[in-house]
DNA sequence: CATGAATGAGCATTCATTCAT
DNA sequence: CATGAATGAATGCTCATTCAT
């Protein structure tokens, strides 16, 4: 966490710092980033910078917490909570917020990607702890999807979200790198996942039968 | 690649620096790896490694290559080629085939995970050229899939393959990280991944009922 | 130009620095000269060296300009200015300055030839840009020369300016490596180059004809 | 001096080393060019270039002497040995040479003027002795003229020596970097210059009065 | 006479961090 | 709270030369 120092400074100062630090670890992976070119392009001291923050790992860390504050307040009203709870409806959503988030804050969202991915690996121990705090919101949905008899209860807890994190980690990187946010084939993309969720990807022979059914 | 001198070698020398370079990029990031500590613990001259090997760029991109060889040689023969091919068994031959790789070659393993993660985003340009060799093995077999009506063709192949990539992605990371190294979760992991593909997380009442229906 | 850091310095300090580049460019190329030396001798840091100095060429250039910036005092007031002009006069004029200024800052002026020399050739459009200041000088005498009927009018500006810079240049060489640093040879070689300037060097018959004349 | 071996090679391969070693040593400074680009462009082995040169000094004297010894066969047979000896046309003609020569042998004629500028300097003491075998040239050429009363025997002939030396180079540098071998610009100023030597350059005011004087 | 691997000192430059003011 | 000079280890890389075969 920042000193106390840091947060004495005006608005301003601050926004400066983050915006730079933010455009910095857009650019430069973790190791190569440069508190010399932070410190120059936010227009501070040397020293001040040592006085604000710990540490490089410091600064990293808060941009990394900012951003995902930021990322968590699109997730605060809760999601279909009403009566008639639908699992897949949930999920569409949390992914749509998701790519919504992205599309409004793509620097942000970008940041959180690479640290996710990278976290797992070797920053890992280095930097911060786990940062998949939405793991909490997909097992909150988990659980009510069990309950709610519309989930297959053979599969553990753990397991769901576990691949429900690493779907999310897809859509997100399909919509910043794979289309380069191209929203609209984000969104499709989201909508095959939920499908897939649903049915798998198995040709849904039943489905068309009871269909033609229907004339003769 | 590296020059012609590095494979005039003896094995023995090869091996080391090979075996010294791997621990290297397991240990650090590309950018953190340090060609001093490199040659130090392989125990060469500074100036022979630049006599083997351009430059770091090309020690990193060999050893890659490497990996991704060895990784090619389990998947040489081919996939359920018999007359009544199943798309989702294949998937599943894939998935544990990749899981028999990073048992088998967990360094191997790690560093293509890793490159592959990293690749995506800011080395790619720098180093390697798309490395996803494995996303045709998915193309094949998904065509196949759809020609033999088990696939919904309604999803884009791009989509299907891009999809198919990140769950294997997830599975490895799953092993590797999640589960470190346990060998008969990491096969739990995919049985359910191939669960999913075939009929999604659905609750799957209909087959239950039909199940009752034999009795009544 | 060196960061605003370098000028902050304490005079004991930029003199020692500026000392110690001097000598080292003057005993080495610019490609052989060593910042590792520089540093040492100047016992500085050698982090502290590029906290004055972007680069080795941005030190190079300083230790040029400050010399030419020495050179150029040595020319400010005007040269033969009175209502009635003699080119060679002026000439005469320019090319003792010029040993003067090489007599009393010998390093500068050697540096300064070297340089002139070299960014002819291989170094020009890396370092500086054209050092050619004294061009101007000799343009502007030329003129003044040719308004006057004292010069040969056939002749082209450019081509005077060219040569009046290679005598120039021949009379500091002259000076500097051929007689080293003996002035009044020096001297003696200046006054035979202006004599060729305004004769040429061939036995002037007509002069000495006259001179017998006298007598009979 | 190369090594005996050197000289037992064939002449294909004392070519390609020659002709590699000359371009190394036109696009480098001495300092700068590379053994290790030689030995490569070469196509000889890097041991090979230690049998057959002591050092990089060593090759790079070769290549100068070797130039120098082209050039010298421009000079070979005798400059206007005539009875009645003009001092002016025979300066005109050597340094007609010396552009003739700088114009079919433009690589030779780059290296020793760039060798006789850095000789001068830096280079001196660690390579070559004094090349201005010329000096010889110009001293007869003197020795004749002075003789012949056509040469203003006040001047030391050592100062006519290096005044025709600096004028010579003067000359070579303005064909090959002042006008990038335009050749008939070159002969214009060689004729330029030796109508300096001949007259000076003062405007000839006895010569156009005389003119005048035939009508009045 | 040919080979080419081995060597290690040397290079310019960047870095995060400290600290005295 | 601000400042910015000082630090020296570390970086990737090049070099001319040696030497055993």
């Amino acid at each position: 966490m920042p000193k106390s120092t840091f947060f004495n400074l005006t608005k301003d100062k601050t926004d400066k710092i983050i915006k730079v630090s933010i455009d910095e670890f857009m650019e430069y992976t973790y190791e190569n980033a440069s508190i010399n070119r932070i410190v120059e392009n936010a227009e501070i001291a040397k020293g001040s910078f040592y006085q604000y923050f710990e540490d490089k790992k410091d600064l990293y860390e808060y941009i990394i917490e900012e951003a995902q504050e930021k990322k968590k307040s699109y997730f605060v009203d809760t999601l279909n909570n009403q009566s008639n709870f639908d699992f897949f409806e949930a999920i569409d959503e949390v992914f749509l917020r998701e790519i919504n988030f992205a599309r409004e804050l793509p620097k942000q969202a970008s940041l959180i990607l690479d640290y996710n991915r990278s976290s797992l690996v070797k920053l890992k121990r280095e930097t911060l702890t786990d940062t998949w705090i939405f793991r909490n919101v997909y097992e909150e949905l988990i659980i009510k999807g069990i309950d709610n008899k519309s989930l297959d209860s053979d599969i553990e807890i753990k397991l769901y979200v576990y691949l429900l994190a690493s779907l999310n980690i897809s859509i997100l990187e399909y919509y910043i790198y794979e289309v380069s946010y191209d929203y609209s084939k984000a969104l499709n993309y989201v909508s095959n996942v939920v499908k897939l969720l649903r049915n798998g990807v198995k040709e849904n022979k039943r489905t068309k039968k009871s269909f033609e059914d229907r004339f003769y």
